[in-house]
DNA sequence: CCGTTCATATGCGTGCCGCATACACTTAGG
DNA sequence: CCTAAGTGTATGCGGCACGCATATGAACGG
């Protein structure tokens, strides 16, 4: 326990900004915890199968399924058939965002960015840059593989912070 | 959105932090995400009612009974009758941890501590000092009254960051 | 063809929560 | 006092979301 008060601080922010992410994330989606993660990252890679989604959430597939229910149900999502080409696989599922889940997940990503921009809303902008370094950093060590680099993403927003310049992506590029 | 890169990776690491600390806390507590709070919040606050510690949590007053229920049913937690002395309210319940939930919230705030560390582990000291002053300047934006106050310290280890110097106590102190 | 493997789906049980309500005790008014 | 309102705690009930075990249907090697 080198960094006692600092670590202590980063577990204060983390819980605090994890509520309200959470919150606000959940509000928009209209669904439980896992729905933002899953619109998230449908938007941003479009086709998935399920098993690719699961792994994502951390859920089970079992759960992943139902939770795909919910978000059809609702008119957010839809299963289309995989693989329409050479390779095709009948038994895969491409999921896909109808045009109001598009919108959803839009309205998610905004919700969360509007929380973590009010919590950086009265640094200095040279504060701002050394925050960034360090966050740079800090993610470095915690991306560990793949699985885990994007299990950490799943919420990201990739037009704020391209792949190119992801230091959760650059940190594991050499195991893709 | 001003800082969208940083707010993004701001984010990543909430969830990825976030996701570690409720992993690992459960597991030490062998009980549900609620409970490590819990049983910090009465390891540091003995002689808590129900009422105020579903305040802390965030819970109704509901599941906060049953959550109790769990504990105390695990030897972890007691009921006593509150004040013994003038102003007696024979309705309310004090909580007080037994000697093995003692132990079991140390090992929650071990089990926090540790993977907060690891995570600030290959920072220089000079980087750890900055963010250890941009955290409390985020936390004090965070801390508008002192309900929230609480919420965000739920699983604060008072002993790395005494009241007197907390940024969340100190932001919200004219309000108690 | 036939068995194995794999992706997806479903039956079932569980954990944890909230709402509405019941109960226990306190306090204020007549 | 005795009653009525108020407050802290507890319980009945239902729901959401998840996991485990298993079923269904498609792909592929032999």
């Amino acid at each position: 326990m080198k960094h006692a008060r600092t670590a202590n601080l980063l577990g204060a922010l983390t819980i605090a900004l994890g509520d309200r992410v959470t919150e606000t994330t959940s509000e928009s989606a209209g669904h439980g915890a896992a729905a933002p993660s899953a619109l998230v990252t449908m938007y941003q890679t479009p086709g998935l199968t399920i098993a690719a989604l699961a792994r994502v959430l951390g859920l089970s597939h079992a759960g992943t399924v139902r939770l795909v229910d919910r978000l059809a149900a609702d008119g957010l999502v839809t299963r289309r058939r995989a693989g329409v080409g050479a390779g095709a696989d009948g038994r895969e599922v491409a999921l896909h965002l109808e045009p109001n889940g598009t919108r959803t997940a839009r309205a998610v990503l905004h919700a969360r960015a509007a929380v973590l921009d009010a919590a950086l809303s009265t640094l200095a902008a040279r504060d701002v840059a050394l925050l960034e370094r360090v966050l740079s950093r800090v993610l470095t060590v915690l991306s560990t593989d793949p699985d885990v680099a994007d299990h950490i993403c799943r919420l990201c927003d990739e037009g704020a912070c391209p792949t190119a310049t992801c230091p959760v992506e650059m940190a594991i590029a050499p195991q893709r």
